[in-house]
DNA sequence: TTCTGTGCAAATCTTTTGCATGGCA
DNA sequence: TGCCATGCAAAAGATTTGCACAGAA
């Protein structure tokens, strides 16, 4: 909570109850579409409207507070303070996140030096079968 | 042209002139949003409705034949016959396709030794400036 | 001949906009 | 107080659907 007020206040964004109750929810649950915010976001604000949740959406995305994750199916949202990859299950779909820093650190850094530039918001994605569908 | 009739083969697709249009304007012109592929691809088959055009790419798309770019502006496409990764510019939006082969096996081979399962689709994207960017 | 693909129009879904009002700083 | 954010309704944009017909295999 008081995480994400800092958060805001860095960028210089209005600390709103909505607004936080929007990271809030990203932070409880990952990835969520924007229709699953919308919903999630309306039983503690009924009165909030799906134009203030996009407006959002956009505002947070453009100052890389979250993150937009395009699944074959929808897009979806994930905050993003702690670097991490994400592993689609190709067979439900469901998104898993991998923090291993090192990892996402060693690829970029094999990739500057490769490329001799600096990158920023690596995105590291890929399809694999999910703990739960190799069980099945 | 015979690469894309064997491609479309392979995955047991009709080989229709309208989609051969497509994945050849996907060959030569790299990154073409849904209104590009439309408005390139009725030059030569005035006809050709947009709901053909959204038909295909979903179909071309499940088929892993291409692949869907989602850049903070629009959806783009790109032909998925090479290995590669993605470089958006900051600053003008323009993706740069980068053919490493090494750097995206390395990172998949990574990977995969790291979480210890196969992985597919690897799907490796950052932002950086682009070269006429860091000359201008 | 069979079955998938095409083209059209309509329907639906998604996202943005304009504007008056509200509320954070 | 000054701005930015919210909420509403409407507009605009993007995508899908159903169906009849065409054309690839």
């Amino acid at each position: 909570m008081e995480k994400m007020i800092d958060i805001l206040k860095e960028q210089n964004l209005k600390v709103t109850p909505q607004r936080l109750a929007i990271l809030n929810f990203l932070e409880k649950k990952t990835h969520p579409t924007i229709e699953e915010i919308y919903e999630e976001v309306k039983k503690n604000f009924p009165s909030i409207s799906l134009a203030t949740i996009y407006k959002n959406i956009n505002t947070l995305k453009d100052h890389n507070i979250i993150r937009e994750i395009n699944t074959k199916d929808k897009l979806k949202y994930d905050i993003n303070l702690i670097p991490h990859f994400h592993a689609i299950c190709k067979n439900c779909g469901k998104i898993e996140d991998y923090y291993e820093e090192d990892l996402v650190l060693h690829c970029k850094e094999y990739i500057e030096k490769k490329i001799k530039k600096n990158i920023e918001n690596l995105d590291i994605t890929f399809y694999t079968i999910c703990e739960d569908c190799a069980k099945a």
